[in-house]
DNA sequence: CTAAACTTTGACATCAATGTCAATGTCAAG
DNA sequence: CTTGACATTGACATTGATGTCAAAGTTTAG
């Protein structure tokens, strides 16, 4: 599918999906005529690029998350101590942010209810 | 306290943490000399704020994140329809975010293992 | 008292993410 | 062939979070 396509099927701004392959989050073929070609499986991976400036990282460290993924389907990846203890420290702060998230999500569902709303909130979580 | 302690005790710099204060996002009383005086309280709420604001929420909408979480200690809260369905609405990106940071925590910790640097983890959260 | 360290406000700079526009090329429909 | 919708690149503007600096008052150590 060309850019205009999986703007729409994914909510993304054709632009954020041309700085994102700048940056390197996503990858695109070319077809003869020079346009971007995606294929299906470019709807994930650039919801899951979004997903990750939006919830704070930069796209330069959403770029290693990304790439570890990918990695993590290989046989037996391997990596520098150094780029090691990156990821380490980097996922400490992948921990904070899911405390801060959690508490301030399950806030705002109990508020939800205890204001007699509650019946707007459906999605998973605990409550 | 003064500003110069909360900073050190919080690691956040005192032109974010007044920042924080001119967006509403945290309180400060004034000491007779016109100085900043925090409470002990006043460390977890800079850290909190600035866990939010880290965790990808603007200023704007993680002052009102704060501000239900109060709420939500007193007896009997209440707000309008609108207010509570924009709160849904939050509610269900907060748990897109947590959803696509606790795939990518796992993605890295999963990693950090397949590639012998497992002895780097050791925070809380699943394998 | 004095100098160093801290605080206040306010202005200005920076950086990353994002929006917008322009000039140009491609493609599909009529 | 022509028109309209879509793509490409590149430039420029905006916005929000931060850094940095300056001028001026305050506090504290000596």
């Amino acid at each position: 599918m060309k850019i205009g396509e999986l703007s729409q099927r994914t909510g993304i701004p054709a632009r954020m999906l041309r700085y994102y392959e700048e940056q390197g989050l996503l990858a695109s073929e070319r077809s003869a005529n020079g346009y971007r070609a995606y294929d299906e499986a470019d709807v994930e991976r650039a919801t899951r690029a979004r997903g990750l400036v939006q919830a704070g990282l930069s796209t330069r460290l959403a770029k290693v998350v990304l790439d570890v993924e990918r990695q993590c389907a290989l046989a037996q990846p391997t990596c520098s101590r150094e780029l090691a203890e990156m990821l380490a420290t980097e996922l400490t702060a992948l921990d904070d942010r899911l405390a801060c998230l959690t508490k301030s999500r399950d806030a705002v569902a109990r508020y939800l209810s205890l204001t007699r709303n509650g019946d707007l909130v459906r999605g998973p979580g605990a409550a």
